[in-house]
RNA sequence: CGGGGCGUAGCGCAGUUUGGCAGCGCGCUUGGUUCGGGACCAAGAGGCCGCGGGUUCAAAUCCCGCCGCUCCGACCA
């Protein structure tokens, strides 16, 4: 840690001196995890789960709405059943953790812990599917799993994580591929709409894609570092893993055919996201929707006039605790200014400061986290004037994601200034790119930008020359270095 | 997995060079005075110096091994 003199943030490295401490600094100083005593795992402490919390709320009440169920599948998954699929068992096997022992004695057939669950459903959907009337069957699950990774940092890549991973098996290839689309834009609209995160939507190339899938589909986001995150996939599956579990349907011809399946996630990464889109050096600014707390108020305690500012304070957050999520803090042993600079680090939206001068004037003194706008709010406005107020923070949050986001987007087919971009900007790069995974693997050799999606939009142009090869009829690709 | 940095009280650090009582600031506890942007006074508590070996009369300090965090790379949906 860093001590910034004046500024009022003690306890977090500024942002643009070192962003991966600035990063760091926060997710510990507000509570969000703590390390827990095993290489790669975190602690999430109440505060950051109270976030997770409200995505799986927020989340969940979408997945049903489209029209899917909940259900938990084991946490183990027998070696064998994970080898199934080669590319499946090619792309996971670095990092699965294996159960050998149960006690002191040997296991028979070792057990991965689950770091996807593809394997350990399909074994399950092969039972439960026999006919077309089976069809199709729509089931999500929230759980934890384990990729054994190399490097880590809390939220954006663990040991552990929480996710929900979505499974779907249809009776055609049409219906798993618009079901696959269907899901990346609940993600795209769950994003901007809850977490005010503006994502860019489109294909990943085939060294981009799941271990296992036809095609991935993806949500990327950008950091205010410059570096972009994938924040959630959607894959279409074709037939690789039926195929292999055996997943067959009658089918209306009375032919037996190999189901078409789907699967999708997204994790408590978000949590990550949030903090490097919206933060600022004074610390998290959270979107009001995510938000564990939306409104604290703060009471400015005199000695003259404790009483009569404790018990406004106490009936006030009562009134609204129904409709908002509202904390006093009320705590004597902090001065009101200590106060001030813990629960802006800790990123809630609004602040309301009742003191003696408030009362007298017949209403509150409100402090906007995302513009730090102090205003007078006289107390029969406040029904009114809190959910608004909420509304229209996280509506800035996301305009000002997305103006960021577009001043950091150029549009580039010269690749030496293409290098330069990558080097000092960084930001979402549009180039040209004419397909080969040889000039993706170049590109990525040379500057360590990867592709991170094809748009959807993105049509081959005569004149589009591949950023690498110079090849015509090159497509418009989104490049950026991620996380 | 390779290279660098770090590990001493809850947090930030000094002490390690040259072995000899484990310290400072913040925080914490108690009492009191305060409170509109990190208040003040007084009295206190708090340590397997990351872990395990070794050298030595004596190790936070020297040697060996390991673990963890972190940065850069490799790897990675």
């Amino acid at each position: 840690m860093v001590t910034n003199g004046k500024d009022f943030v003690k306890e977090v490295t500024p942002r643009d001196e070192d962003f991966s401490q600035w990063y760091l600094d926060l997710v510990l100083k507000t509570e969000m995890m703590d390390y827990a005593p095993v290489r790669g795992c975190m602690a999430i402490r109440p505060y950051g789960y109270a976030i997770w919390e409200n995505i799986q709320q927020l989340l969940d009440k979408r997945i049903k709405a489209t029209g899917h169920k909940n259900a938990y599948f084991p946490l183990f998954i027998p070696e064998s059943l994970l080898q199934k699929e080669a590319d499946h068992v090619e792309g996971f096997a670095p990092e699965v953790a294996l159960v050998t022992h149960g006690g002191d004695e040997k296991l028979t057939e070792r057990l991965v812990v689950r770091p996807t669950s593809e394997a350990i459903i399909c074994s399950m959907y092969a039972r439960w599917i026999q006919s077309y009337r089976d069809l199709p069957l729509l089931i999500n699950q929230w759980c934890n799993v384990v990729r054994w990774e190399k490097s880590t940092r809390p939220f954006l890549r663990t040991s552990e994580f929480l996710w929900q991973e979505g499974h779907t098996v249809h009776s055609t290839e049409e219906e798993a591929e618009e079901e696959a689309l269907k899901m990346l834009g609940v993600y795209k609209e769950f994003a901007e709409t809850e977490l005010a995160i503006p994502v860019i939507s489109g294909l990943k190339t085939e060294s981009e894609k799941f271990a296992g899938a036809l095609r991935t589909y993806t949500i990327e986001a950008l950091m205010a570092d410059g570096r972009a995150l994938q924040a959630g996939t959607s894959h279409n599956l074709g037939q690789h893993f039926s195929r292999v579990f055996d997943i067959q349907f009658l089918d209306k011809d009375k032919q037996l055919k190999y189901a078409w399946q789907t699967s999708w996630g997204v994790s408590s990464r978000l949590i990550g996201a949030i903090i490097m889109v919206h933060g600022d050096d004074r610390g998290l600014k959270l979107p009001p929707r995510v938000a564990p707390v939306q409104v604290v108020v703060v009471p400015i305690i005199t000695k003259k006039q404790r009483k009569e500012v404790l018990e406004r304070v106490r009936e006030f957050a009562d009134e609204f605790s129904g409709e908002i999520r509202i904390e006093v803090d009320d705590r004597e042993e902090y001065s009101a200014g200590w106060k001030f600079n813990e629960w802006e680090m800790k990123g809630v939206p609004l602040r309301l400061e009742v003191g003696p001068r408030d009362l007298s004037q017949g209403g509150v003194t409100a402090v906007r986290r995302d513009t730090g706008e102090k205003f007078f709010i006289n107390e029969k406005e406040l029904p009114k004037r809190l959910p608004a107020l909420l509304d229209d923070i996280q509506s800035n949050l996301f305009k000002q994601a997305l103006e960021f986001r577009e001043k950091n987007t150029y549009s580039v087919d010269d690749y030496e200034k293409f290098k330069d971009i990558v080097q000092e900007k960084r930001g979402f790069i549009l180039s040209p790119w004419c397909g080969d995974p040889g000039c993706e693997e170049g590109i990525k050799n040379d500057t360590k930008a990867t592709i991170r999606c094809i748009p959807f939009a993105a049509e081959p142009s005569e004149d589009a020359l591949c950023l690498f090869c110079g090849q015509k009829n090159s497509k418009p690709v989104y490049f950026a270095r991620a996380y």
